[in-house]
Formats: structure tokens, sequence, C-alpha cells
DNA sequence: GTATGAAATTTTAAGGTTGAAATATAGCAC
DNA sequence: GTGCTATATTTCAACCTTAAAATTTCATAC
């Protein structure tokens, strides 16, 4: 192993490093969030948050409480109602009551949105492969097994 | 060198690696942008928004055309306007007309944002670093080199 | 069964965000 | 200088987003 450099004594990188990865990663978030939306908007006339709903419905057959989507996507509660009222309004999500407590709605995919969602998900998972296809396998991993990490560190902290 | 897996001879980590450190990136990326969010509405009452554009004003001492707020933060045009608007209805920023080129606006920081900015910037920065503490320094350094590639591959391309 | 408090959701106000249309200015061909 | 095209910005409609207040329903103590 290397010695540490004099600049440090402390645990992990110094200050800068962190605030510079931040920075980095913050803006590659940005560069494909943008390139997802304006293609999900181009070739299936619908948003990010639309589509992140679905995904996470598609994930639970028997259907998802509205704030099992919100703390699932990490959204706020009312965040999820709008988009939730829009996709019921296009027809691919359904809501019902709970038997037995009349205050949680149950969500689930329609049909119709099972289908429009597989489509998209199989674009999805192109555009994605495609836009991280200049990463190395290995530094894919590392990146991943970092980042899973530091996920679970943070877990109910937020 | 390890010998390639047998599923893939391209470049690079199979699909479903590569979605899924997209989703990771991404859920990443919200909670730290959560956790900022939360703390500057707090104790500096704004927006992390504003202190986007606070902050590349803050590097240039001369100004910045409105476009190249909006190309430096990844936004659109149309929403640096409301967001300088505010600023300047804050006192944080003014804005003027260059010399000789009547469209182009150029905004600058006030004193008053200067000030104000520093201490956020500060604080901002202790936040970040205790948000990636678990990071140790080379994996840090190693998670940022490789953003860095990532990013300057996509240069222009979104 | 009544009050009290907790839980799930919706509503509201304010702001952020986009893409497209509109506006205004500049620069150039002629 | 007139007209054409490009550039810089704003406006607009629609949607996303949050935090906080309000609403509805449930559960429990009494």
């Amino acid at each position: 192993m290397v010695s540490a450099p004099l600049t440090s004594v402390r645990s992990g990188a110094p200050t800068k490093e962190r605030l510079r990865l931040w920075i980095r990663l913050l803006r590659a978030s940005r560069l494909i969030e943008a390139v997802l939306r304006e293609r999900l908007k181009a070739r299936f006339d619908t948003t990010l948050p639309r589509f992140d709903v679905l995904s996470a419905l598609d994930r639970a057959p028997e259907g998802m409480a509205m704030s099992d989507i919100s703390s699932f996507l990490l959204v706020s509660n009312g965040n999820v109602t709008g988009i939730v009222e829009r996709l019921v309004n296009d027809g691919m999500a359904s809501r019902s009551k709970r038997d037995g407590d009349r205050r949680t709605s149950i969500v689930k995919l329609t049909p119709a949105g099972k289908e429009a969602f597989a489509a998209m998900a199989e674009a999805h998972e192109r555009w994605v492969d495609e836009l991280l296809a200049g990463l190395p396998e290995d530094e894919a991993r590392a990146l991943a097994a970092t980042l899973k990490t530091f996920e679970s560190n943070w877990e109910g902290e937020a």
C-alpha cells in the first residue's frame, strides 16, 4: 500500500476530492437522465417520472400502495398522487381500495400498462447499455459495488 | 488478466450489469441531492437550483451570459430565466446588457451574493464531505476518474 | 361509543423543468 | 438598406417536485 499523503491523516479522501466526485456523479446522472428523458418523449410520448412509476408497479403484480411507490422512488407522497392520476387517465394503471382499510389505495398496472411498459423497458435497457458502453467491465463492476455500499450505509438516514 | 466470460465477447460489462449500475448511480444521486436540498432550505432558506447558479456565477467574476449558465448547468434556457430572476429579486445577482450586443444579458454576483455564496459553499462542501465519508480515498479517486472519462466521452452528444 | 392520536392520502402554494413558440437583435448577402 | 438567417433570450403550457396543511379512515384507551 501507498503511504498516506501529508495533507490528510483523517479517514478517507481529502475534502476537495469528495466534492469533485460528487460534482461528477451529479453531472453524469444529469447527462444520462437528459438523454433518457428525451428519448422516452420522442419514441413513447411519455416522461421519466411516469416510466419510473410504471417500472415500480411492474415489479409488484399484486399492486402497491401510494406510499410504497413514493418511498421506493425516493420522491414525496404528493408527487406520486399526480403521476398516478395521469397514468390512470391514460389507461396504464388502475386504483382500488384495499379490503378492510379504506385509507389505502392499491395501484396496479392494467394489461395495456404492462404491455406499454414492456416495450419501454426493452428500449430503456438498450439505451442505458449504449450510454454506458464506454465503461470497461471492471470499472462498471467496481462503480456498482461502491455505490451499493454507499446506498446501504444511508438506508433511512436521509 | 482474467479471461472474458462466455456470456459476452463485446466490450464492457453485459447489459444487466450496466442497467444495475445506472439505477444505483441514480439512487445515490437522489439520496445525496435530497439531503443537500433539505439542508440548504433549513439553514440558508434557498434551493439547490439557486445554489447551482450562484456557484456557476462565482467562478466567473466578469459575469456569464444566460446561455453560458444553462449550458454549464445542463439545464434549459427558459429554466435559467426564472432562477436568475429570483436571484436578482433577492439581491444576489445583477443583470446588465453587454456593450455592442443588446441580445446578451450579463449576469454577475452582487457583493451580497458573493458573501452569501461563500457561506453556503463552505457548508455545502462540509456536507458533501460528510455524506461521502464512507468512501475510502482510493475508491473516491477511482470513481471520480471513471466518471470524468465518461463525461468527456459524451461531450456535446446529448 | 367517544375521544384521541396515528396512518394514508390528497390538496395547496411555491418553485423548478422542459420543449416549443415568440421576440428582439445581429450579421450578412445583395 | 432590404431581406434572410442565425443568435440570445423570454414566454408559455404542461408537467414535476417539495413541504406543509387538510382530509379521511383506522385503532385504541377509556
